[in-house]
DNA sequence: ACGAGTACCTGGCAGC
DNA sequence: TGCTGCCAGGTACTCG
């Protein structure tokens, strides 16, 4: 699933291939009623350059000549997909810019990506410095939803997902579903420090790409987090205690946790 | 303002 | 084997 570490990879690889270079054609993929993209926005991009590749959260920003820009969150299911310019048809193709003799495709199996949306409110980066104990401290400040609800809620940090949210809290000994406004300085310091940690390394290894292939980055290459993921979508963690769910879902997702490791 | 719950969509898989 | 039904996920919405 697209967090910010996949985000940012796909925005690496397109930036490094893209950048400079001019849309010379869009073209839809076939009509569906849900999510259309919007064909208005695609088409005043033609005849623009691409001038810089963007982050921000999970969404990502094709900033272009002309102070014109176009929103991508990809959702769950959403992949950019760089491609040769003759097009593929697959069924779940949404949209395709053209580009220098390239083609930036959009598949969306679930359709929960969206194009030229508007970003809405977002809280710090979680690799930038304003993102630390202390801001963390205030924004959880008595707070009484489930510790997890609200790291994967980007009005308080941008980019975090169920997988992410479960990594840093195993990686600070925090059950998921402790009430926020209950943690100690120093629990919340361990797990400001977890995010930046758990979050830079799958940067570094390219994201995640679990069983399902449901993210693979442009180039059609799978990320190598999975191979250090600590228990999501595990049966143990690293000790071989046997992982639980907590009894209700928390902001709608099950959640993993280690009985023995996490308090 | 906050927290909980739900709809949206569809591939994949468990269970019969 | 073939069917049904449920689950996964992020966001935006409603309701209390």
């Amino acid at each position: 699933m697209p967090e910010l570490p996949e985000v940012e990879t796909v925005r690496r690889a397109l930036e490094k291939r893209l950048v400079g270079l001019k849309v010379t054609a869009y073209e839809l993929g076939r009509p569906t009623f849900y999510r259309r993209p919007p064909a208005q926005a695609l088409k005043s991009l033609v005849g623009s350059t691409i001038e810089a590749v963007r982050r921000r959260g999970k969404y990502l920003l094709l900033s272009l000549s002309g102070k014109q820009e176009l929103a991508l969150h990809l959702g769950m299911s959403g992949r950019l997909i760089l491609a040769k310019a003759n097009g593929s048809h697959k069924p779940h193709l949404r949209f395709s810019l053209f580009i220098d003799g390239q083609a930036l495709e959009f598949h969306d199996a679930r359709r929960f990506g969206r194009v030229g949306c508007r970003l809405p409110e977002l809280g710090p980066e979680p690799l930038d410095a304003a993102f630390n104990a202390h801001y963390l401290r205030q924004a959880l400040r008595g707070r009484k939803a489930p510790i997890k609800a609200l790291l994967m809620d980007q009005e308080i940090v941008a980019g975090i997902g169920n997988i992410y949210a479960t990594e840093a809290l195993f990686a600070s000994g925090i059950r998921p579903d402790r009430k926020a406004g209950r943690l100690s300085a120093g629990e919340i310091k361990r797990l400001g420090s977890a995010i930046k940690k758990i979050l830079a390394r799958a940067v570094e290894l390219g994201g995640s790409t679990l069983e399902d292939n449901a993210y693979l980055d442009p180039l059609g290459q799978p990320g190598r987090f999975q191979e250090v993921i600590s228990i999501y979508g595990r049966k143990t963690d690293p000790c071989g205690h046997a992982l639980k769910a907590t009894k209700k879902p928390l902001a709608g997702r099950t959640s993993l946790y280690c009985p023995v490791c996490q308090k």
